[in-house]
DNA sequence: TAAATTATATGACGGTCGTCATGTATACTG
DNA sequence: CAGTATACATGACGACCGTCATATAATTTA
């Protein structure tokens, strides 16, 4: 049976949205084509209609994570306490994020799991980063006192998205809850 | 065709030491049984006479591989320059341990993957951590200033554990050689 | 030396994977 | 309205997965 061209667009936007959250909880290889297009309704052979291959959707979900991610926090810059650096530290360093992978940072989710996969999935993943690292650089809270060379600052990123990164990643690792807060919370401290 | 007892527990020790080095560099799934054993020279279906099950020989090649880090961390502590956390940190966040995750950091190599897996496998996951944790803390660099309480030395040590973790797998993950390095370098810079 | 034990090899099981050829029904196009 | 294009369903493929029953052969024990 056939659906119109609207139809088969939000076939493929659902595939995709799908996709992006599912391979965060479940990893690459912890979700098939076959559960994933039940998940969003149709059958497995479809879906080499709108992807060329599993490879390819993973390029693609890469990068809508970041956008997800993005408008995110662009929606909570909006709201709360405090300077734009702080919200997002503290909401990447929450517990809420911690539970929820599927529609948290891609780094914290599929870190390890990036390495291993093939040069154009890695591509996919560093553009990804180079995005998250960018708009973290625009919020990072700059000390009077120093000079902040543009070196500087992407440094200063670069260690705070690796200490973000690494508190999750141990937060998620762990199957002890106290110990799971205690680095959340350590973290935070020192870039606060 | 039988072995001597000793041969087997060599055999056991073989496909240990492989499957400790193997799960590091390919993943968990990445690995199966079939190959893991013709790694060791041997066939599939002996495997079941040293391991109930491969879930058994995961929980076990965790706490192997922190044997192998903790070993190779104290040989290395008898020669180089600085204070034992220095050559910790440095040779953490080296290339070498970037370019070869099959002998190091088991949460660098698999720490997203962990968190995907079975309670048994976290057990033995978290265990290993808190053994890293543990030797971690016990070099830490004392601040004279400082109280030093053994809060703030948990805290330091989850902090810089964190960042470690998080620069190694940036490190990897991306694609570009000169943002890895620039990682890497940052988080040396911030923990020095 | 003879018997019992056991480490490994062989081969198969059901299940899952990514991929694709084919069929079919429906939306578009002229 | 007729003809074409195409989105999806169905079912199959070869390969791989973890697991296990059985057979074999060599060590260990008596």
């Amino acid at each position: 049976m056939r659906v119109s061209r609207e139809q088969s667009a939000e076939n493929r936007e659902k595939i995709l949205s799908i996709a992006t959250r599912l391979f965060r909880e479940k990893g690459f290889d912890g979700i098939g084509i076959a559960d994933l297009m039940k998940s969003a309704g149709l059958t497995h052979g479809g879906f080499y209609g709108h992807f060329s291959s599993k490879e390819d959707l993973i390029a693609q979900a890469c990068d809508r994570a970041v956008d997800e991610i993005l408008v995110q926090n662009q929606a909570r810059f909006g709201e709360g306490e405090g300077t734009y650096y702080q919200r997002f530290i503290a909401n990447y360093l929450s517990c809420e994020h911690r539970d929820n992978p599927g529609s948290g940072c891609l780094l914290a989710a599929l870190g390890t799991d990036a390495a291993r996969q093939s040069p154009l999935i890695k591509r996919a993943f560093t553009q990804s980063f180079n995005r998250l690292f960018a708009s973290l650089i625009k919020i990072l809270p700059l000390k009077n006192e120093t000079v902040n060379s543009e070196v500087e600052k992407r440094e200063l990123a670069l260690a705070t998205l690796a200490a973000l990164v690494g508190a999750q990643v141990i937060a998620r690792a762990v199957d002890d809850p106290e110990l799971s807060q205690e680095v959340l919370q350590a973290v935070f401290k020192k870039l606060h």
